[in-house]
DNA sequence: ATAATATCATAAGTATTTTCTATCATTCTA
DNA sequence: TAGAATGATAGAAAATACTTATGATATTAT
């Protein structure tokens, strides 16, 4: 059986009084009490702590022994209580950020630079899913905050709407005669529903190309080389010559959130990631 | 307010279980209780350790954190009670410690070398028998402590899980064409299961040779004269070159526990014994 | 000397803390 | 959609700690 922490608070209180009754008084409890207490901790340690006087108590050497023992490991557990405290509320934090890349292509950089500029203590690990994904793992405290598409309501997550955006089918502006290519990442679920909606003889001897980098989907496309489809803020972003394809496409509309589960990021690291990851577009 | 050792053990248990009610089974308490603990753990640091889920909890980033510092700071508790003064450490009683011979053959030596250092004083009488049999003479108080090997429940026994075995074929790993016999004790309830399972044709003119020394059996398949059934951490003790017979061959898998009546061994030396026999794998 | 005062120890009753039983609400699984 | 598994909660029981009252003995003041 292990000393209780009261008994040791107790008998480092008694030590450095030599008096039992002082000792008392100032820990506000009666003297039986203490005289009980050591009595346990000896009894436990298998050891007598102290010789008992009419004119107080001396410590016995295995009693300074068990002094200097219980005063490291009192300090050791106020300095865990300190960092504890400190981690609650610092602004120097490692938090786990989760988006799409064609999510991350438009909200990323002006999130970094946010952050940069008002808070570089902030320390961001990214990981990439389909959005679906990202907002389980959000609820599941895998990830701490996600930037998601049409996210579905959960009770545990706090949704804030970031922004819209639209994907449809784009083509380099310039272009003359363009291919019968067409590029897309199929796995996106808004990559579905525009094909779903495309009547097929539209484009009845086109190829469809997949990929899963929308970076090279416009790349390609800008070089002329087939249509996109792309969201509106990536075939627009660094001023890039593309135009829509074609107005009479179907368009898949787009919302943005930010998504974050309602009792975590509760600390002021936590609120400012989440401050500055609102507002950012 | 400083945490008790109870309060971080409990804690340490959960936090590796990821379940506050699995990791009450193990440690022989209730699911409240730890629950219970938990809140006073999570008052007395004034931080949340863990996020509570349906699917089990969660550790934050403050639990980590204090995980990482635990150990260290119940290592000092400990330390608090060891040498004090060895001369004059009363610790002295002598239990009744029952085990089958295959499970000693892994436990035992560490236990005496766990108890030799940490209680010197606490004298041990072996006995052995049947996992089934030590666990009913625990039960009627004939035996204070076993290690026994899947027991079944009682309403007053403790049971605390150590660690698992497997149970399966062996031969030795040089030998070319072994001899067609088996070598096993067939009193061994894992034994009949295992035997039970293989279909007998594959063994048809193979003799079942019957021995209750796991040693002469570990001996005789190590010599190349046949293949044994045995327990792994037997097989592989010692570096024996014993490999598995045959990968399709049924395998019986050994839960390990230490078992004790929940009304005795509740005095200091007891309490001492159940802590080491607890934390010896 | 002797009464007053201070020391720690002990006994018995009370209070607090911890644990258990029973039950609930929720979520995952078959 | 029923059953199993999760953690939370309430109330009773058990274990532990504390208080009051008192004792025994040494020191100090009168």
């Amino acid at each position: 059986m292990l000393a209780s922490p009261n008994e040791i608070e107790y008998f480092i209180e008694v030590y450095q009084m030599r008096h039992v009754s002082k000792a008392a008084i100032r820990l506000g409890v009666t003297q039986p009490t203490l005289t009980l207490s050591l009595q346990r901790l000896e009894d436990k340690l298998g050891v007598k702590l102290f010789h008992r006087t009419k004119q107080g108590v001396v410590p016995t050497e295995q009693g300074s022994l068990f002094y200097k023992k219980s005063h490291s490991l009192l300090d050791s557990w106020n300095e865990l209580h300190h960092d504890l405290d400190q981690s609650l509320d610092t602004l120097h934090a490692n938090f786990k950020v989760g988006c799409h890349q064609s999510v991350g292509a438009y909200t990323l950089p002006r999130f970094f630079e946010s952050l940069q500029k008002n808070a570089p203590g902030i320390e961001i690990d990214l990981i990439h899913d389909f959005s679906r994904k990202i907002t389980e793992r959000v609820v599941s405290f895998e990830i701490d905050l996600g930037f998601v598409v049409n996210p579905v309501r959960h009770p545990d997550l706090v949704l804030r709407k970031m922004g819209d955006d639209r994907v449809l089918f784009w083509r380099a502006k310039g272009a003359g005669s363009i291919p019968k290519k067409i590029f897309a990442d199929v796995n996106l679920a808004q990559i579905q529903d525009i094909l779903g909606k495309t009547h097929a003889k539209e484009f009845k001897d086109w190829k469809l190309i997949n990929t899963n980098s929308l970076e090279l989907i416009r790349t390609l496309t800008l070089a002329g080389q087939g249509i996109g489809i792309l969201p509106e803020r990536v075939a627009k972003a660094d001023g890039a010559d593309l135009a829509p394809y074609d107005s009479k496409l179907p368009i898949f509309e787009d919302k943005i959130f930010v998504a974050y589960r309602k009792d975590a990021l509760s600390n002021r690291a936590g609120r400012e990631l989440v401050r500055l990851a609102t507002f950012i577009l």
